[in-house]
DNA sequence: TGTACATCAGTGAACGCGCGTTCACTGATGTAC
DNA sequence: TGTACATCAGTGAACGCGCGTTCACTGATGTAC
């Protein structure tokens, strides 16, 4: 079977070591780290419990590794976005379908890092971190004179929320459809609640 | 000492049941749940473990007793503030005013609610329902005309985040002051946000 | 008012369970000569 | 190519700890007569 793959090996660390990670993210979304215990996980992903510490060396290591890569990662997306340097406008409309598409493709992703950022967040340095990215943007926006909230902390805060709470309802069944389905309301209303153009 | 409040027993049991709640709301805020055990617990009130179980048959029901009391009793002041039957605008700044209140005045009980919805939301009706009562006084501003949101949810959701998300800034210190300090500009977010008036 | 008894609110000690983690060991794979 | 050895990635079993909870017991308080 040439398909391209490289050989499946009885015993291939890397590969392990992506099943874990990839069930580790599952059920730590679903059940939360602590919901989740190291034997709930081995069964999960096929191995005995003692076959984890070959990959990691903690429970909780395990929890920061996956925490600290799709965090920097959505990070990674945010400024990307910023660094087009656009009209406020169009970056708060592609900001808002980051986020729409992280929800919507990654789910598991969006649930996790949503539900153990107070737990990690400490370990982010500020390079890589959303929070003081979207604070940069909001400040480089209120400098052009594109919104109208002076601290780009609360600008900040105040769009974060007005996305990321429709989120939370469609994890609890509380808005149907995807966050797609809602992206241009969002956009508006980030938009309108930094008093950005257009109304 | 006739000073108006009963007797100090020894031992009185409603004023150690108290005790334990406001220990265990403090803890409970600043821990979680699962990082607070009994034997901490008991501890802070000054007790020996065993004494909690004479007041409560677990330590779970200590946690959902906690957030459905001041879960209602959220929910009871937004209701009475939508009871006011008043134009959107004054119910908006009441509402945003009185999460404030509760946030400077009661920062345990904001924080331990915010952090437990998750995990009791499901055990409240939706009599007494902070979101229900949100989603209501949002249906009833727009058959009025006064906000351009269609969905009720939706707008429930995007007017909460906006307000709860300078909350958690707030939490973890990334705005200074009080929340009462940023009444006045979240409840213009809350207007802007749903499409409301004035601008 | 005094006495007998029930109830209340507490104690220290222990229990059993599930958890994260470690251990000695195994056999397959990779590498040096 | 064959052999010797190191490393890798796995196993089953056990360990010890902290947890929520229970237990038998104690003494103070409340109540009935």
């Amino acid at each position: 079977m040439s398909n391209g793959q490289p050989p499946v090996r009885a015993r291939n660390g890397a590969a392990t070591r992506a099943r874990i990670e990839r069930e580790a993210l599952h059920l730590f979304a679903r059940h939360g780290v602590e919901g989740t215990s190291i034997r709930d996980l081995a069964l999960a992903v096929g191995v005995a419990d003692a076959a984890l510490y070959r990959h990691f060396s903690s429970k909780d290591e395990i929890a920061r590794a996956l925490f600290c890569a799709h965090y920097r990662s959505i990070a990674a997306r945010i400024e990307a976005t910023a660094a087009l340097d656009a009209p406020f406008a169009l970056v708060a409309r592609a900001l808002v379908e980051v986020l729409c598409r992280l929800f919507d493709e990654e789910p598991d992703v969006f649930a996790f890092v949503l539900l153990n950022q107070h737990a990690h967040l400490r370990f982010v340095p500020v390079e890589g971190n959303v929070v003081v990215a979207l604070r940069d943007i909001m400040q480089a926006a209120r400098a052009r004179g594109e919104i109208d909230i002076a601290d780009p902390d609360l600008a900040a805060a105040m769009a974060l929320g007005a996305v990321l709470q429709p989120a939370i309802f469609k994890l609890y069944g509380r808005l149907p459809g995807t966050m797609g389905d809602l992206a241009p309301a969002l956009t508006q209303a980030v938009l309108r609640v930094l008093g950005g153009f257009p109304h």
